[in-house]
DNA sequence: CTGTTAGCGCGTTCAT
DNA sequence: ATGAACGCGCTAACAG
């Protein structure tokens, strides 16, 4: 390996010189410069950032943890991150945490271990005490984590709201809905706003749970519709499960939007490629993760966050499984 | 931040014996080491491990550099991936190319900075060279990358056959054939496979540009079916072109398996949620991810391949989209 | 403008 | 069984 000694010893100066060169701060004469600039390209040489890292206490890494990358959600989170973050030089640390304390504690850990600058977190399970205690910039991403913690989310119970309506408005009479995990935020506002709606029109509740997942959604809607035929619109607590709720009105020949409306949340490009293409309440998700990336990389160079709750409106995007009558 | 002294002063001990305890070698009386042990709990000490990077020249993170992460294929192989080395205590830096040559360079000379222990890349961009200069351990991910470089990949050659064999079989008699990019080596490697078995059967080549993407597979195969009429069956260079093709044959009222087969290739949950689902050349993205994660941990471990070049065959799972008569 | 030097936190000889 | 001391590669005073 070879280090700034090195270099040094090739240009003929002191390893500070070098450092001054390499930092591109200080006095250094122009023919100085040239001297270690040729050494350093002579000797192919790169700066070690662990040592650099163990010096400054900053490493230019940031963590990011998310519950599962192969949930297509998160995917563009993680690439809106990355993008930002890279341009400022920085590099990132994927975890999937599985909604599992246990892992996300690890993480965090090994994410102190390494000296990371910052972190990202979407997460339910995590307390206040385990992120305040790395005492470290940290951002919430995706789901309100506690006051004392910046996050960027989505409104997600305003724009259930407006998701059960729109079926509402467009002639639908008995709407289900498809339930997230009950230990997850966003999930919890979605229902209970599906729930709010259908009360104040005095609709009845019809509900199944779909656990975010796709064949736990077909599964669970397939039985509902089997016992209540009249369902005639279904608003599912997210794209994947909207997924499921159309493979299963298609296993009993049901027409969508015909027999059944149905309707999404996320935006996630899933909804494109099916047919019917599903109608979805598309969270601005690669903004978002911009976004959270910009506002760490804020509190990290020491400045202070204009918002520190930052909520984003959804985009109805009206598709055929659920349009305008 | 609580350092190795603090410990040893709170304890009464040294630092080398606090480092013993830690690091479980060398002798240390029991009584010390409960000693220390308890000191590490009461200040709740967590070795740095930038430092210890520093000192050992291993930093217990690898790199990963992937095409795209919102490319539905790759979230499963970082999946894979991150399970295996987490175990073994290795934390995962993630990168997205773009297949873009620049940006694969500049996170090899981040990782390089960064002291990382190895790193598995999916690239036909890079050159041996780039590679080699690291001198680190690498593996090269689902598409081969030089002899030199132990790799882990799928029969792309021989899987694409079959499945052109089986449309074939099934009494296709105008095949089309949507390519992938024209840089990538699997890409490559599926087409000449559709020519060869078609030219074997003496029938004719027609095929356009999907560049492994949704719309623009859509797009190009839609053009392809207007100007042939009597294609009865398309193999997609991968899956994600195949639910293109889906997609067009839907906007020509063809009916897929009736007046259209379609076979796709990978083996992506795509395929399962679109209807009619998608017979398809399965990869075993999980297990690929995870052997390769396995080959560069015995690598860095300086332990000797039994494999260099595993290969694995696809599987071929028949549904709706295409099957048998 | 440039060089000398003292650590950053840790792991490891080498003594004891 | 334990401690003192050096050095990993780098940066930031401080001198000159």
């Amino acid at each position: 390996m070879v280090t700034i000694k090195d270099v040094a010893k090739e240009a003929q100066v002191s390893v500070a010189t070098v450092s001054r060169v390499i930092n591109n701060q200080g006095y250094v004469h122009e023919d100085t410069r040239a001297k270690v600039e040729k050494a350093i390209k002579a000797l192919q040489y790169r700066p070690n950032n662990v040592a650099r890292s163990l010096f400054k206490k900053k490493s230019k890494m940031i963590g990011f943890i998310v519950p599962d990358i192969t949930n297509p959600y998160f995917p563009q989170l993680v690439r809106a991150v990355e993008d930002v973050t890279n341009k400022a030089e920085y590099t990132t640390f994927l975890c999937n945490s599985d909604e599992d304390l246990k892992k996300e504690l690890m993480y965090l850990e090994k994410m102190q271990e390494n000296h990371i600058d910052g972190a990202i977190i979407v997460s339910n399970t995590l307390e206040l005490e385990h992120v305040e205690r790395l005492n470290l910039p940290i951002i919430a991403l995706d789901r309100f984590f506690h006051n004392s913690i910046p996050s960027v989310t989505v409104d997600n119970y305003n724009e259930a709201r407006k998701a059960v309506r729109f079926l509402l408005e467009n002639g639908c009479k008995k709407i289900a809905h498809i339930k997230g995990p009950k230990y997850i935020e966003n999930s919890i506002l979605r229902q209970k706003a599906y729930e709010d709606e259908m009360n104040e029109q005095n609709m009845p509740l019809i509900e199944c749970e779909g656990e975010y997942h796709l064949k736990d959604s077909e599964k669970a809607f397939l039985e509902l519709l089997k016992q209540n035929p009249d369902i005639d619109g279904v608003f599912a607590g997210n794209d994947v499960m909207a997924v499921g709720a159309l493979k299963a009105a298609r296993r009993l020949n049901l027409s969508v939007p015909e027999d059944l409306s149905v309707m999404g949340f996320d935006g996630i490009e899933w909804t494109e490629t099916v047919s019917p293409e599903i109608t979805t309440m598309a969270q601005p998700i690669y903004e978002m993760g911009k976004r959270a990336a910009t506002m760490l990389l804020e509190l990290i160079d020491g400045k202070r966050l204009d918002d520190v709750h930052v909520v984003y409106d959804t985009e109805m995007v009206i598709r055929e499984s659920a349009k305008r009558r």
